[in-house]
DNA sequence: CAATGTTCGTGAAACTTTGCACGAATGATG
DNA sequence: CATCATTCGTGCAAAGTTTCACGAACATTG
């Protein structure tokens, strides 16, 4: 079956079916795997497994399961990522830093191509290769690149706008570790990453006590 | 209505509503917000806030809204963030460097209390204050120090052996950085950040094209 | 080559989550 | 102090998501 219209939250696995798939293609001697197994790994079900995927096409066999490789092809191709995906980076203070030295993107699908700060005492810094950039021609610089995602590592108080001059620069995607909701015009898409939220999150089921 | 086993996806919510909040307190003259207003600003619906508070009691006025200071006393409570948790970091590199330079934990809730890593080289290192431990003794000071919570920044490879490591040693909490799924036993909670996995998400959505 | 075991894909059922819409409480206005 | 506007809390319906369970396909075994 291929209808349109996948649900987001089918859409949001498929990353992760994708990365366990890549492990399993690295350890020895292994040609294929079953959704049970896959489920077991990721601590889901195994149905829920067999009905994301059947929302693509039929990539298993009765009695086998699923080939390795030709499920990561598959997913590589629905996720879009069998070409290699330009980022531009804005904020190169500790946490840019740490996410332009991350060598863990290029094997999957991305690239930093670009790296941009509004501190002067920043712009010119070579990181990992790429110089740091003044957020002046950021705007010119996408636009002419053509680079549609970004990761936002700036502080809160600028991130707004941070976003809507990359919004106006042609941007579709935006990762933002920034600490505050963020507002985008319909066709943009916007993730977040919050530390402090995620640990709230759990804190919740947590009970203080004894500490020395 | 305080009935029990609040659904995990409302608590989830309840961080951004605080985030929100304190957001709103520093703003000039705030005394009241309303569950629109709020709505407005988070992206999601009024009813949605208010149904998710109304699982905790009823914190709002007819015709006026919410006090916001109120709300965020309430809220507070409610994650458990009235006293500060000590966080143990496991991992000293670009990544763990730009965690433990993070000031904004204090401030919500949080304190990176001890850094630990394996190499020899990073161990002894002082980090915003804090020297960093070698892995040797981590287990024993944690459970000499009571602490619950643990942030995973270390490489994939030995994410899952760590976790092992942190569970022995008492934590309940931890936040992962390694792409890849670990296996906790019951009431231990996990939560991820891979950012790898989050831009994945949005690239399905869009079209490779017109790059130089 | 029949019997047995494995595993997929999927319709239907069960469950979860969201949104609607309304009564009731409160505040503002003239 | 009556009218009007605002906003909460919530029962119910709608929408979305997960799980179950079964037929069919294939592999393995003796």
């Amino acid at each position: 079956m291929v209808a349109r219209e996948i649900p987001h939250i089918v859409i949001g696995r498929l990353p992760l079916y994708l990365r366990e798939l890549e492990r399993m293609a690295g350890e020895n001697d292994r040609i294929t795997t079953s959704s049970h197994e896959l489920a077991e790994r990721l601590g889901i079900s195994s149905a829920q497994i067999r009905k994301d995927l059947s929302h693509f096409g039929e990539f298993g066999k009765q009695g086998t399961g699923y080939h390795i490789n030709y499920l990561i092809e598959r997913l590589t191709e629905i996720l879009h990522l069998t070409d290699e995906w330009p980022v531009a980076l804005v904020g190169a203070g500790f946490l840019g830093h740490a996410l332009a030295s991350y060598h863990g993107f290029q094997r999957r699908g991305f690239a930093i191509s670009c790296i941009f700060d509004n501190d002067p005492a920043k712009v010119g810094e070579i990181i990992d290769g790429l110089v740091v950039q003044d957020t002046t021609g950021m705007e010119a610089l996408i636009q002419a690149e053509g680079i549609q995602i970004a990761i936002l590592a700036v502080p809160a108080g600028v991130a707004q706008e941070t976003a809507d001059a990359l919004v106006a620069a042609g941007v579709k995607a935006i990762l933002s570790y920034a600490p505050v909701s963020l507002t985008v015009p319909p066709g943009v898409y916007l993730s977040y990453s919050d530390p402090v939220v995620q640990l709230q999150q759990m804190t919740y089921h947590l009970t203080p006590e004894g500490s020395s």
